[in-house]
DNA sequence: GTTTTAAATAGGAACAATTTTTAGTTAGTA
DNA sequence: TACTAACTAAAAATTGTTCCTATTTAAAAC
């Protein structure tokens, strides 16, 4: 998702293109560590000082409406944002938190099989393995 | 999972067995809905009219640290509980929120040969599939 | 059976994540 | 340049969940 084709969509769908909203959207779409929208605020807040919370939040629900983005809810801790939108896993620590993706050809097909026997078709998906990461077993 | 087991288990943690813990667990372990912690409180009320909701989320939490039930985080909605720890898949509508149970026997070979080639041993699994269902096109 | 005690409960306050509201600002159109 | 819908920031509200603590209770010790 270039910058351009994003803006194009925006105006398409009849939103402004802001400065805020540009670089919301740019940090979060080319992002690879599934952010909070808390880290992506404190980011923000360098370049816009006085940019609030409630904008980053209004923003990444226009990109999950346009389905630009995955918003996956977690029990204890806020919701992460996703901008790879295909099937993958994530393979996340109990412990410390940590998001791997997991994302193979060979995943794919295997994966679009089953959807298929199901017999539906998915707007979204979302697989999580959960595990015990190397590190926190160390100092466990 | 039945209630001597449980009583079993509980007290091999040096957990007491109370009346309101042994409701809530079986209310929660039986359940094939993927209940919210407050649809819980509000049915056991009738039987306990003086709970609290706090003995409920405790109580939800001692059996997710057992490993015996699954609490499914979502973006705007309350956590739901899950006794089906076995891996399968969740069918959930985004607009009115409902969530069916897919499992079968193929379904679970060709998951266990996806996180064989992944090769970790995941303690937890989940699988979504979001989908608009057959109510909620209808009347859209 | 009674006493002891550590753990669990009830109920409400506190908390954190998110959403809504409000009033002022701006991008895009004409 | 003027207009207006859409936007922004700040503050307030809301919601789901956790924390606090006085009281109660299950289970252990006597
Ligand atoms: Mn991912
Ligand atoms: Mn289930
Ligand atoms: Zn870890
Ligand atoms: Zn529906």
């Amino acid at each position: 998702m270039d910058i351009h084709h994003l803006i194009t969509k925006l105006r398409e769908k009849g939103h402004k293109i802001t400065p805020q909203r540009l670089a919301i959207c740019e940090l979060v779409l080319s992002s690879k560590d599934h952010p909070t929208a808390d880290q992506i605020y404190k980011k923000l807040k360098q370049k816009f000082p006085t940019i609030s919370l409630a904008t980053v939040y209004q923003t990444l629900h226009l990109l999950k409406d346009l389905g630009l983005l995955l918003e996956l809810g977690f029990p204890d801790c806020s919701a992460r944002f996703d901008p790879n939108i295909s099937p993958h896993i994530h393979i996340i620590c109990l412990k410390c938190g940590k998001i791997e993706d997991y994302e193979t050809e060979n995943l794919k097909e295997q994966w679009a099989k089953i959807v298929k026997d199901i017999g539906v078709e998915p707007i979204i998906q979302r697989l999580d393995l959960y595990i015990y990461c190397d590190k926190c077993k160390k100092n466990q």
